[in-house]
DNA sequence: CGGATAGTGGACTTATGGTGCAGTAATCCC
DNA sequence: GGGATTACTGCACCATAAGTCCACTATCCG
């Protein structure tokens, strides 16, 4: 067969799509190993075992999502002139990148992984732990940059409202889901920038 | 046996705490029967399937949710002369409340299910979008009745930020228990406290 | 004392995660 | 061009889980 295995990545595209609309466990081996057209034990050649097949998932995910974050705040750097309307301009970016998601956002693995730890291994949910430390870094950044520059108008942590980017990002994509309102997530995001708005700019 | 059910009740609470920490396919029922002390068709006698026991979960878990909210927002109009104290002064009760949950918030399970709809019928996910709803309807009538009398400091609709509040709560649970950090949750309710503050009071 | 409520016990079916073993086709390295 | 490595297939097997069926029992209410 091949050398570089197409197999492995195509066998965790019908996972995560599995893992995000039914959960972790109620997506199984067999399923994905008939939609991938592969065989079992061409799947436990990829992956020792379940939690091999989360870890690579969540991996491939974060990866994923790193660079987008990256690149759309990159792009907010570019077309502003000081940190505020910066960030201000990445998180627009941001909201209509997830408006132009046709079916709404998918799903964040995070997420799902958090209500299930009991399920994985230690690996997995220090990689999950990492991943959000890396949110609250990357915003807690990017905030202290424009708090050099403008006043607080509220008494409130840095590192607080960094968390509530994240927070509100995440509890988007539930309320999307549940209320099967895809725009609800881009709209949250405008909330959000809202606020940031507000905290830094004195009326 | 006794007239009331007892089992009925302690079924559900050791079905919620599995669900919470392990999802719902992976809490397996042979595991909640031997817990509960029941008997498989002990089991099947309360609920028709496992469908009928998330619905059961879910429901008792919102009326619990209710009534909590209801509680909180309450002393909060007791103890302010207008609605825009009363509801900052019941978001401060809020994330009291939830600093004082000993291992923090135990984990929503509107947002399990939102996370694994394909697993249930018709029935629980409508249930689960009522709950959302209520919640949106909630936040929004004290929003309105605040807007009634400050001025908005920005260009949002109220909707959106009704929305907010529970995105926030959600996406706190999720890192809190990612992080697991409890005191998270509480610090993102001040978070957004501040943002209606910010939002309403002109500086 | 009859009927409803709240169960127990056991046998059975199908699906799932996972293991073990034997074998194969392509490719890379020397 | 040959041996090791990569990327698999096929089959048999095991324990656990959801769910079904049937027969039976203990308690309470009117």
């Amino acid at each position: 067969m091949a050398r570089t295995s197409s197999k492995r990545e195509h066998i965790l595209d019908i996972a995560e799509k599995g893992v995000l609309s039914k959960g972790f466990s109620a997506t199984s081996i067999d399923e994905i190993i008939f939609e991938a057209g592969v065989s079992k034990n061409g799947f436990f050649y990829h992956f020792r075992d379940k939690n091999a097949l989360a870890k690579a998932m969540l991996q491939r995910y974060l990866d994923n999502e790193e660079a987008i974050l990256d690149r759309v705040f990159e792009k907010g750097k570019t077309s502003a002139d000081n940190p505020l309307d910066a960030f201000l301009t990445g998180l627009t970016h941001l909201s209509r990148l997830m408006a132009d998601l046709p079916n709404g956002h998918p799903g964040c693995l995070v997420a799902t992984m958090a209500y299930s730890e009991r399920l994985y291994d230690k690996s997995v949910r220090a990689l999950n732990k990492e991943a959000v430390l890396s949110w609250r870094k990357r915003f807690t950044n990017a905030l202290k940059e424009i708090a050099a520059r403008h006043h607080l108008q509220d008494d409130v942590e840095i590192e607080h409202v960094a968390d509530m980017i994240t927070s509100v990002i995440e509890g988007g994509i539930i309320q999307s889901r549940a209320l099967n309102e895809p725009r609800l997530l881009s709209e949250q995001i405008l909330v959000v920038r809202s606020y940031i708005k507000l905290l830094f700019q004195p009326q």
